[in-house]
DNA sequence: TTGTAGGCGTTATCAC
DNA sequence: GTGATAACGCCTACAA
């Protein structure tokens, strides 16, 4: 039923004897013709504009005609190519995202929802992964415009002319998200400053007067480390320590970085980190030390991940909803794609969930 | 210094202006014509096909001609188009890949270590998530293959005859990861019964006999489910209890099915669960019950995640290098595509690691 | 080392 | 509702 099975399976040398097929074409990797929209539309008896309408915009063919031209492409076992149907309309149908890491669920869970989000619009995304490093970003920005996508979705804010060049000239829309701070285009995001000023205030407002952070090396982790401290140096606290660790985080380099400072740890401390998994390697580890949590020490992550969540004590945290973000950044392209001008900044919401470790 | 720069941020009246720009071409979304590969050639002073070999076969041109070229390429800003190269080159230098999730680090680690290689020889990496539904992967395919992948991952083996047929027809190598059985063309992964059997003998060796499963629904997952139940069968053992969880698994849910299933453990037992987040949950909440891990209920997990890692007590687990299944998949298909056949399926070697809660 | 000719497979546009 | 024509922008093949 297969129309060219070119694929043969554990015999390694059969291939060979497909050789001398003839060819219309030497082109290319492929041996033996690709079916096209002109096949189908001879199989069918119309036009290969007729094809085309039937896939992309069905209502406008007669149910006859249509009925036909299935039928011609489920014999032949058409499947359209969408980097011709791409060049020739100038829409790729797909769209670009760029995150630091998919191994942080801080980034895969905004990515699954934008993933799923547009897969059901048709779009593909492509992925790259920039692995925290700005420059890295802007190197692999030409290779990912040379796709043409229809649209961009990019990890953070706060880009370098070079940058915002580059996107301005490829005349897509972008959307920024996970961060706020000034948008090149369209952004879905919050500030995360904001977001250790909150936890500082939370804390404060639980008496708390000694203050430690323990931040991933990241830009966006950093502000919200920032106005922790900040927050809390106003509200008359004392800065105990602040440790930074690689990025991303996770529970080991929590534990470690805990153990590290504990000797500082005197009076009662309400300590802030950059992510639950450091949270809850600092709630590990203090408990192994004997140090009371969260009577000696309170602990905030952030992230609201399920590991802090099930934990014993579960950890107090700021949760944000990647995945809506994800999904609303998805949105708002499409709705770009189909016309729409650039909103206003969405702010996503954010909020503090007290729990057993504060 | 941009050519052309057609986003106007927060100015969303001030795009009108530009519309009465003149156009060559009345096609498509954007205004003003694009630089393309004849511009550069012209403004260098050399046919488009030496623009072409600069780009894509430097060596085959002179230092002079390519130093020109690539001044022409700035000074215009000329970024090529790689759906107009596809098609007519018939390699789409993407490659496409189908996982269930990026939720879980079990397939969130190999994404990333496949999709790094890949960026670094030039591919870009188009993603599908198919949600654990064989269905879905079947449904998405056509519109994966659509876009021409110059090879495509997938996750597991075992495909139908539709899924094969269609993978034939495309004519692109294939490989499929996390999974032994019967592949298609490639395959880097390992046996998910071995491992079950492999569990269940090491408890086996430390003297246990009473043995529960706490699994995942997810293919995978219960066929090691299966194989840790089959070999302690075999091994004298007694089975207490087996409980199916949603996929992907979480530390919550494992928590949860060890509280339902906590009345039913009464002498010493051994528990396996299918992923190191079910078994952190278990043993917070064994702990939680007072049952004493490892000596009342010993505890292996799979995966080796860092949470477990770093838990108190760690979590004695399977380890399998997923990054490294990612990059090696990435590897096989880098060579199938420069030409290589396809050679006989990768096993990687997986190892139990004995750690605080056995 | 460089250039010419033509096609890759589709869709925008306009005519019927 | 359907069809004919001409791009879309690049690269393979071959020639010089």
């Amino acid at each position: 039923m297969a129309p060219r099975a070119r694929l043969v399976h554990s015999e390694p040398m059969a291939g060979e004897a497909g050789k001398a097929e003839t060819r219309k074409a030497g082109r290319g990797r492929s041996r033996g013709r690709n079916v096209r929209i002109t096949d189908v539309a001879a199989a069918a008896g119309v036009a290969p504009m007729t094809v085309s309408r039937v896939l992309n915009e069905p209502d406008r063919v007669s149910p006859e005609t249509a009925r036909k031209v299935r039928a011609a492409i489920k014999a032949l076992g058409y499947v359209p190519n969408l980097l011709a149907g791409g060049l020739s309309s100038r829409r790729s149908r797909m769209v670009a995202a760029m995150v630091p890491t998919i191994a942080s669920p801080i980034f895969s869970a905004p990515l699954q929802g934008f993933t799923d989000r547009l897969a059901q619009a048709g779009y593909h995304v492509m992925l790259s992964l920039t692995g925290y490093r700005a420059d890295a970003e802007e190197a692999m920005l030409p290779a990912v415009l040379a796709r043409r996508p229809d649209a961009l979705l990019l990890t953070g804010a706060r880009r370098g002319t070079a940058m915002r060049r580059m996107l301005a000239a490829a005349g897509v829309p972008v959307v920024e998200i996970w961060d706020s701070g000034p948008a090149f285009d369209s952004l879905v995001g919050f500030d995360h400053e904001e977001v250790g000023r909150e936890v500082a205030k939370f804390f404060l407002a639980a008496g708390h007067t000694r203050f430690a952070v323990l931040s991933a090396s990241d830009p966006r982790a950093e502000a919200r480390a920032g106005g922790f401290l900040r927050a809390a140096a106003e509200g008359g606290g004392e800065i105990i320590e602040t440790r930074r660790l690689p990025a991303p985080s996770n529970v080991s380099e929590g534990r470690q970085a805990l153990r590290e400072i504990a000797p500082q740890l005197h009076g009662r401390t309400a300590l802030f980190c950059s992510s639950d998994l450091i949270a809850l390697g600092a709630v590990t580890e203090a408990r192994a030390l004997g140090i009371k949590v969260p009577d000696a020490l309170a602990v905030c992550g952030f992230g609201d991940f399920d590991a802090g969540r099930a934990s014993e004590p579960s950890i107090t945290t700021v949760s944000v909803d990647g995945t809506a973000i994800g999904r609303q950044a998805a949105e708002l392209l499409l709705a770009r794609m189909a016309g729409a001008a650039a909103g206003p900044a969405v702010r996503v919401p954010f909020r503090i969930l007290p729990r057993g470790s504060t």
